[in-house]
DNA sequence: TTGTAAGCGTTATCAT
DNA sequence: ATGATAACGCTTACAA
């Protein structure tokens, strides 16, 4: 349908190569030649078919991101980042979302490969040695976000551990005596990446040792709203806080409360991680941690660029701040 | 990096046509041959280049979508919804994300017809005359979702006008003497295409008509709480209710209203629209109109297929159902 | 100022 | 059973 450079040269009664030069402004070309050229190609709206170009370049200028459902919605926040990001560079970005299956995850980043992106972001949920060795066959850049999956690929992510510890501070300093880890994900680790949450786990257990008379446990069930209110009932008389690895998980907590009765932080505390968007219209205040999704989208894209563009690229593991957001919930 | 046809041949000594029949078992190979082949071929992992093959099919196998800002998530929702049907069909689905700009959309839009995507699927923001025949210059099939463009592009949505006049029936059958159509969209109608909310705000006004004794308002600001605060002052003796175009403007009422000590439904009455997926988090349970995002998003793929695969299709504006969800703010 | 020719990686047709 | 050739649309180097 769309007009090539060969049929305008047609057109025209020229060679492509004059339609070239006319279009691209590039080498000289008779002045009445030219505007017969552009004439007709404004006529029938000639756009360069990208693929030829591409094909041709051996550059497509394209990165693809491979996202998750809203389940963690964080992520879909950083799209935007992202592609502003690779627009500043020139680079075009193309999204595939992944409905939370392992097999699709791969699928999407092989087709991505297979359309010549040149660089790939992902928060992959695949991991292990088979997952790494598959992308490290693909011979194409690739960033990892928050997920790790080896030392031999690029990640960005906040330090999630001393978050998670500095939570433990903050809730110990509250005057909680209780504290209790709340990382449904847990149920899935051996076969899906939670690198993040093992992460905000490791955390957790490292700073609860430092605290002797600190009681604590560690919930890691799909199902974990009926363990929540075992804790609560066994142990009335300890002040209690729960830390969820990932607001969500807080927010049923907090609705589970409201529906029976207890009102917060009277009754437990509560924590979440991530600070998704949606607690602006949640009452009261999560306390929460942020992640800063806008510095590690933009540290994740200028590594991935980076990456492209130099010959000799050392894979890192990229650390940026979080901050904890002292709200109402404790 | 990754290894061609070409390069297999020349690797194993044979053309690249005995390659490509030994690839894709078509055609007669020497045993030896073939096992040859394979044998390199799966030694540097090839992988046929996606570019070049759509370049000599005439066919990338590959629909864009156009999607905004997660401000209307719901949108974000169908996503997954798209990338499933697409691939049911053999199509793979790229998307990009405009943070709602219109020259942004504009451009994306333009840079997947570049990128030869088959067909595009958008919920448009832009509006006009002079987007339509941009998109109807760009000679790919387009269907657009809830925001109508022109009658020449199929537009698949619900009817978000009947929607609109059930609601108001709604209220009233609950007893309301006086109803506020909230639609903050308003505001930038001259720019912007807010079709879907225009729609809403027909219904609103057709429906209302039919009650002579019915008090009703419409508030059109961006900054719309300090008018709802006015509303709820100056007429306490009648009981009213807010139908916001839209669920987050509902809940940003919501949270004002607990701010200020009021309770749903005691003091006002409270209606969205979308049921976006956040609202399982929110108490008391937000009355709404559920957009059918499964239904639209498949029925504008197969819609799009459609328009792909025929070579006379003629446009149409589709309308799906969609469902009066009457919950605890009414 | 203009044109020819080769190439990007794949596929399809026709020949040997 | 295997190969040569042209084509997809664009680009670049090298003529004329």
């Amino acid at each position: 349908m769309a007009i090539t450079v060969n049929q305008i040269a047609e057109k025209c009664g020229v060679s492509r190569t004059t339609v070239l030069r006319a279009l691209n402004d590039r080498g000289s070309v008779g002045k009445e030649t030219r505007e017969r050229i552009l004439a007709v190609a404004k006529e029938y709206n000639y756009r360069p078919n990208l693929l030829a170009r591409s094909l041709n370049h051996g550059r497509t200028m394209s990165l693809g991101v491979v996202t998750i459902n809203i389940e963690n919605m964080y992520f879909v926040q950083s799209l935007n980042i992202i592609n502003k990001e690779a627009d500043k560079r020139g680079y075009f970005t193309n999204i595939v979302v992944c409905d939370e299956s392992l097999d699709w995850e791969k699928k999407l980043i092989q087709g991505l490969a297979d359309r010549q992106m040149e660089g790939i972001l992902i928060s992959p949920i695949n991991k292990g040695k088979e997952f790494e060795e598959f992308l490290l066959s693909l011979h194409i850049p690739i960033v990892c976000i928050g997920n790790q999956v080896s030392d031999a690929i690029t990640t960005v992510q906040v330090n999630e551990m001393t978050a998670a510890m500095e939570s433990v501070d903050l809730i110990v300093s509250k005057g909680y005596e209780r504290v209790v880890f709340i990382c449904p994900p847990l149920a899935v680790k051996e076969k899906e990446n939670i690198y993040v949450h093992e992460q905000r786990l490791l955390g957790f257990r490292t700073s609860v040792a430092k605290y002797p008379e600190l009681e604590s446990a560690v919930i890691g069930n799909t199902d974990y709203l009926p363990d929540v209110k075992c804790v609560i009932k066994e142990g009335r008389e300890k002040r209690t806080a729960f830390l969820c690895s990932g607001d969500s998980y807080a927010l049923n907590v907090m609705r589970w409360g409201q529906q029976n009765g207890m009102s917060i932080p009277k009754d437990y505390g509560l924590m979440g991680f991530d600070n998704i968007n949606i607690l602006e219209f949640i009452s009261p205040k999560l306390t929460t941690v942020s992640t800063n999704l806008e510095g590690v989208a933009v540290t994740a894209v200028s590594e991935l660029l980076a990456q492209i563009d130099s010959e000799e690229y050392s894979p890192k593991a990229i650390y940026l701040n979080y901050k904890i957001l002292d709200r109402e919930t404790l």
